[in-house]
DNA sequence: AATAATACATTGTTATACTATGTATTTTGT
DNA sequence: ACAAAATACATAGTATAACAATGTATTATT
């Protein structure tokens, strides 16, 4: 309720950017959920709620952009590892000239 | 209801980046609604609709980033015109430094 | 005279990120 | 040995913002 402007302005800014990063991400390795929100913690600085994270791939999943498997550990709780289906490829290709055109015209603008 | 996954997904990634672009736009300049809306199409090919734009700038002026003054025409409907205030442009600072620090983020990504 | 363009505005719908919460296992600290 | 933190997945409810549709009114175009 009493979050400043700029940090729900953070939140939206996720809104959508989150399903780019995923895709982004996935383009060239396979992770489980947990270890995908601690790396782009790492790569980016955002956080990615986990309450968002499952729900997001869910919806990839559905969209046929994304498949799991659960790998069984040796020890421990198993893992749902996410990789891109081709359509999923072929997406985040529309989505990268979108982002492009969109980060160049900010930055354009911004000067 | 059926628009596809990429359109669904433009849409999403404007929220925020549109409170974004308008201060970013604003900085520098006053503009009308209609003006304005004229001007980003121009500038970055981005479609702000009307039904968007209205009620943003109206948040906007609520968290006292932006004010407006109405201004009479010779002929034709009165202009409202929007200017940039202290907080907003310090607002935006934050803003830039958070898109800058993403956009870099997502440019390595997606290398 | 009709249509398009200019100009501002509101209502209702839809989509998605977040908080809070839950389950269960393993590792770390004291 | 025990408590706390970290690992790992998941769902329900809430808040926010973009959009379509619609409305009012004036001016320019054909």
């Amino acid at each position: 309720m009493n979050k400043i402007f700029v940090e729900k302005w953070k939140s939206q800014v996720k809104k959508g950017t989150l399903t780019f990063i995923v895709l982004n991400v996935l383009r060239n390795n396979e992770f489980y959920g947990y270890e995908f929100i601690e790396e782009v913690k790492k790569l980016t600085k955002i956080e990615i709620a986990e309450g968002t994270f499952y729900p997001l791939m869910n919806r990839l999943k559905k969209e046929d952009l994304v498949t799991s498997k659960w790998v069984e550990q040796e020890s421990g709780i198993p893992r749902k590892y996410f990789t891109l289906t081709e359509t999923g490829k072929n997406t985040l290709k529309k989505m990268q000239n979108y982002w492009e055109d969109l980060a160049s015209s900010i930055k354009k603008i911004s000067e």
